[in-house]
DNA sequence: TATTGTTATACTCTATAACTATA
DNA sequence: TATAGTTATAGAGTATAACAATA
């Protein structure tokens, strides 16, 4: 059988909010308030950059500055991430995560995650191999969404 | 190198949030007032299932009821959704898409399918083809997600 | 009693517009 | 003028609880 870029798209279409739906859910089933889905994801993204700008994690969340604005101000309210001033330019401001973050970030994704690996785990070694490499590729196409359109061919995933 | 479920469903949590937001924002960027992406899902429902019930549709979108009972309820009001009584049983209710409401699933469909095409064929053939297979397996797995757990391994998906 | 669906209420996510402070 | 971020406001999406109608 003959997939084209029209059957992936398509399947995107379908697939993601199908995916996305049981994210919340689970996520949202958790014990002790846990985390939304922008704060888990605000967290993963200031575990890799630290002393990162608000509109570097906005860009990231395709996300518009005040939405990322309330985001962050939950989580410093929650003491999960720590905002201060950033001296070199005055306008900015410089998060990152706290231990409690961390810690907070480790086991709301560890409890979400071990769903997940269940459900995969039904799935045969090359299933579950091919499903990693596609999202790793999905990934180079979608990060920095507001980003210029790269015609090359993308070869695959790196980071981790 | 070796990829398990862990890779997998680590890159789930992390590439599915990224694409949601390009898909999301692309809906609303549409002119006319457009489809939230719970009215898309639901269209399309519609589309496959002549006569559903609010339930059906509920347990498809993983959501309550009482959400996917707003939700349905604006497609009524633009008269995208035909509700209707269901004689056999009257607790249920009859839904199915009027002939402008699938115009409107085409058009919606269309334009911000097109936009994923676009990115799609950034990628090689093969790279296409593999996520649209590695999809179709998700989808196979995130399906009726109220439902029991199935412990077979599964084989790839059909439908369409 | 159990099931189907709706209404009432509240909270989160998201956006745009208007604003402040800094460059 | 331009950029970084916040505040104000509004609308959509979601949930739980309480309810009505039917089985």
């Amino acid at each position: 059988m003959l997939r084209t870029g029209s059957d992936a798209a398509s399947l995107i279409m379908e697939v993601v909010p199908l995916v996305m739906s049981y994210i919340r859910t689970e996520m949202r089933n958790q014990r002790l308030p846990g985390l939304s889905i922008p704060q888990f994801r605000s967290l993963i993204y200031l575990y890799r950059h630290e002393d990162a700008s608000l509109s570097q994690v906005a860009e990231h969340l395709g996300l518009q500055l005040p939405t990322t604005s309330k985001t962050i101000d939950a989580l410093v309210t929650r003491k999960l991430v720590i905002r201060s001033e950033y001296p070199e330019d005055r306008r900015r401001i410089s998060l990152k995560l706290s231990a409690t973050g961390l810690e907070e970030l480790k086991r709301s994704r560890h409890i979400t995650e071990a769903r997940l690996i269940e459900k995969m785990n039904i799935l045969t070694a090359e299933q579950q191999s091919g499903i990693a490499i596609s999202l790793a590729t999905l990934r180079t196409l979608f990060v920095d969404l507001n980003k210029s359109k790269n015609n090359d061919k993308i070869t695959g995933g790196s980071d981790g």
